[in-house]
DNA sequence: TGTTAGCAGTCGGTTGGGAAGAGTGCTAGC
DNA sequence: GCTAGCACTCTTCCCAACCGACTGCTAACA
């Protein structure tokens, strides 16, 4: 689409996105014409304007107000920045200083890294950011073990390649004895090890043809135990600056504001937001969809990854109004950095 | 001071309060006659809230609006409701069998218990909470077990009398035999078990005089997972809700909002808020304290304990305008049902 | 002395009109 | 095709008037 339009269409249109992202008021013909193209009149911008407006790039608020950018004109400026690298903003000395400084001790949990990844995006950038940690999948269960527990309790211990999981104290009927746990032990091993964790979201006790009579209550317990363990450890998202994001004016009223951060905190609306496009794709820009509840806003992810395999999702939200040239930057400087501490073979600090 | 007032003005005075709580709005005179005071007439009611604002009771945000309570007001408010254990509103049917229903499964991680009861709460008040619990002091380990996994490695699990805690796996010398898993079970019991959890955070291994030899490297990785426990469990704050606070007029704007949710998610800022006053305290209602960035709340906490020994504070933070009829209510309910299950012996359920 | 009815006074909130300012669209001329 | 100039539109701000809500005061009454 952006094809069609003139070379002068493009440079007017880009810099009416720009002075309205620096601004956010409504950009005026003269706006342009004095600070972008002074070789022509404003008129001459007006009606340039008038076709950007019937083309539906942008429109005006009221009669009497300048244009504002429409969505198809975020489209555009982000494509014109991608397809020129040079425009993004090249991150300053201090901003590079901090982040090599944030992620001085590399070694660290996942967790900590992720979590680090996002607070530093936000801090660099001022905007909200995120940070989505792929589910593990291939996650196999490889023992299964019944502790019993002094006064009729046990403790399930679910041991996989990732690591253990244990932690629920379960009640046992009344006076067991070593053979029972031994037994227990026996068919809670032969159903589950060798699993997939995350078939477990869907498996049936009908589905094995294990004899398990006595036995199903702990089985159905160590299921609900499995099940717990993969909702809590689905697509792990990290918020950092949510409040950020008060601070711009588009969300400067409170009942945007709540629906705002209860999007934003809600863990299950957030990976499924994040993982609507292929999270394959290097650098995506969606700008204001409407049926997610985070309407108004734009955002920016970056995947990051190790070799061939992503392991997870960073960005930033922000409002449609966003620095994107800014924003590009860091995150692909955050890309790089992440892949080399992931990946310590690779390691391009220092 | 309240002795001072004759019966008339408290009446006047409670009334005034119970109408403000429930409507926001200032109180006229004749409001208060027309539903609490039937027997005068609205010009005595006048110049009794004359003599009242006299007395710093309370305010007219202008001459020709009515009054709204001040500090002093809410205080006499809520000690006549504490003086008097009929006045808080009992808890309907289904409030309590929710209540119960998300209690159903008592056995758990602590964590997860406090959790729950913050969400409870603010389920079941409409009002932001918290809960915070006491770094545990008294938590003595009940049982220590090894358990060996396939390829040399194992899992400690440490049960208390609060609940399991385990999860490392830790790595053993090569080529362990039964014997050797049971030896040292064997010293991991007669070293850990008996003792207080939060003793081990300066414990040595040079102090036990039993014979080690062979097993210091396993002690030390079980004092390190204590080690962990510890430092992750100090005084944790749980909020939930925190978005139901933005619902109130009082933080209807951004500015006074996000201060509100910045204060409200820094655990360190909460716990030194919650810890200001001593956490013995069984219930404890504080107004509009300026000092700490939630002025205009009011703070309700109650301490939860088991026997002699507090284990933590749940609370609501609210409006200085809150229903603390409802809220006392419910914080006493919360307070017997959480004695109840940390406490297995009490059981007061079902 | 305490209570009450009645009334004047005060103040916030709303409404409406008018002036100022910003920016456009249109038109005529280059 | 571009530009200068001008009329038009629409928002915003301000001010004045009005309305409604309550109070405080006063005088009368038990």
């Amino acid at each position: 689409m952006s094809k069609e339009l003139s070379e002068r269409k493009k440079r007017i249109l880009h810099a009416l996105v720009d002075l309205y992202i620096s601004t956010g008021q409504p950009v005026s013909s003269s706006d342009i014409q004095s600070k972008y193209l002074p070789e022509v009149s404003s008129a001459t911008v007006r009606s340039e304007l008038s076709a950007l407006e019937a083309l539906g790039y942008i429109e005006q608020p009221h009669t009497s107000a300048g244009r504002i950018p429409l969505k198809e004109a975020y489209k555009f400026y982000v494509e014109s920045i991608s397809a020129d690298g040079d425009t993004v903003t090249a991150l300053t000395d201090q901003e590079t200083a901090f982040i090599r400084e944030k992620f001085r001790h590399r070694l660290g949990k996942i967790d900590d890294i992720s979590k680090a990844a996002a607070k530093i995006i936000s801090d660099v950038t001022n905007y909200t950011s995120f940070c989505v940690e792929k589910s593990p999948v291939d996650v196999v269960i490889e023992e299964v073990k019944l502790v019993p527990l002094k006064g009729n309790r046990a403790v399930v211990l679910i041991v996989t390649d990732r690591g253990t999981l244990a932690n629920k104290a379960i009640e046992l009927p009344t006076d067991v004895k070593d053979e029972y746990i031994d037994a227990a032990c026996n068919i809670l091993n032969k159903v589950f090890v060798g699993r997939n964790i995350q078939d477990m979201e869907s498996f049936e006790l009908s589905e094995i043809d294990v004899e398990i009579e006595g036995f199903s209550g702990i089985l159905e317990e160590v299921l609900k135990i499995l099940r717990i363990y993969i909702s809590e450890h689905s697509d792990n998202v990290f918020v950092e600056g949510a409040l950020k994001m008060l601070d711009y004016p588009e969300y400067n009223n409170v009942e945007d504001a709540k629906n705002f951060l209860a999007v934003i905190q809600d863990k299950d609306v957030m990976s499924e937001i994040l993982s609507d496009d292929g999270s394959s794709i290097e650098m995506s820009v969606r700008i204001g969809r409407e049926d997610n509840g985070v309407d108004k806003c734009a955002i920016v992810t970056a995947a990051y990854r190790v070799g061939d395999e992503v392991m997870g999702q960073a960005g930033v939200i922000g409002p449609e109004r966003m620095d994107y040239k800014k924003v590009i930057g860091v995150l692909e400087y955050m890309k790089r950095t992440l892949s080399g501490i992931i990946d310590p073979e690779d390691g391009d600090k220092e």
